[in-house]
DNA sequence: GCCGATCTGGTACCGGGGTACCTGGCCGGT
DNA sequence: ACCGGCCAGGTACCCCGGTACCAGATCGGC
């Protein structure tokens, strides 16, 4: 049985969703929210809520605050946030914030059902009006960007140095932030720069980025 | 009526998309190819194929390269590839490579239908499986560090020359490359550092590709 | 015409970045 | 016991990066 939490502060439109929800046998609609901080209580009590519909426009918390909300909490649901096309533009931040499912109110009931069961299955679900968008972030954002950098060999200490060059600090605040002398920090420097064949710390510091040890 | 392309180095695969397809009274085959090589002849020669259902593994020359040398071409289809399970793990280089639709193989035959509407009408679509790792993928690269250098109020060449330190070259090398004095190109980076509030040009290397300069 | 912003260029100066080379301690493997 | 790695540290040196300040050219707007 797949519990599903609505928040939508919309009456009407909970009351939609969970006709259409409870039409199946296998869906159970475990709570209802009118804004984002009903949601918030409602999962903190229930925790065997499996999946949370969630709409963008919501008094008192929003739900893409929400969605990043209830991912600090432990069994936390997958969210779908499910709006309108006015909001499609949101589809990145509510990715961002953790949502598994990006649904638009224009879909089907059948749509709907088979997103849930979808994202309770672990996987995703992206209204199709979205996903090029979402496709084209992909291709923006690059595949051949991320460095593998295992590939340098570096030690723990030097990825350590890498890291902090990458969030710009200097040798100084790198040798604050590692308790070390400035001189230990530059032969870190030196040796991260040998190995990453980076001509100085601006090279290292796009490396660092591509290799996602910034975040 | 929206055409449509099938490569597939298996004549059964083909022959049974195409019969799914030819079902539809909107969709019609245009062409058949069993590698690569085929499609591209086939579309090359026919500019009026709206969608090509491509599959990864093919003799001669494979989905994702034709799908590269595909969006070289004018009136180019859209493309969905349509692969096993086991080429799951090449969603992200698919879509790369200009895909509009990954499809694994185990969906219904309505499924295949519908991807078709969908991305001969400008919209993606994404098989639910794979679509978790897409949206990883969105996460890992953190649309939320995204800047908007709007704000900086910088000039046109000194956004030329954020670009160039975000792409990791020194003082000589921008100079060469916007054909200006070593003097100059310190005056616009003096500029950029203080209007971007950067400490140094690594900063500003950070600042830059958070904000897209660089590709 | 005048003013302001932008682009371009120069000189001079200093500090941090980066290199080269050496010392020493700590561990793990042979 | 010895060797090789990683880590930590020091000294000395050079050069690029960045700042300060100035100045001429162009261009658009009041």
């Amino acid at each position: 049985m797949i519990r599903v939490a609505i928040a939508d502060d919309q009456q009407l439109v909970r009351d939609g969703f969970s006709l259409i929800l409870r039409s199946q046998a296998d869906i159970d609609v475990a709570a209802e929210a009118a804004d984002g901080q009903q949601l918030l209580e409602a999962v903190r009590h229930d925790s065997r809520i499996d999946v949370a519909l969630v709409d963008i426009r919501m008094p008192v918390l929003d739900g893409l605050q929400a969605t990043r909300e209830l991912a600090a909490i432990p069994h936390a649901p997958a969210v779908i946030v499910v709006t309108t096309f006015d909001d499609d533009a949101y589809v990145l931040d509510a990715i961002a914030s953790g949502a598994r499912g990006f649904l638009l109110k224009r879909c089907s009931a059948r749509d709907l059902i088979a997103a849930v069961r979808t994202v309770a299955a672990g996987e995703a679900i992206l209204s199709a009006e979205v996903t090029g968008a979402v496709l084209d972030r992909v291709r923006a954002t690059g595949p051949a960007t991320h460095v593998e950098l295992a590939a340098y060999q570096l030690t723990a200490r030097e990825t350590d140095v890498l890291a902090l060059i990458g969030a710009g600090l200097n040798n100084n605040e790198i040798a604050d932030r590692l308790y070390l002398s400035m001189s230990t920090v530059k032969t870190h420097v030196t040796n991260v720069l040998a190995k990453t064949g980076s001509r100085d710390r601006v090279r290292a510091a796009i490396l660092a980025i591509r290799a996602g040890l910034t975040p």
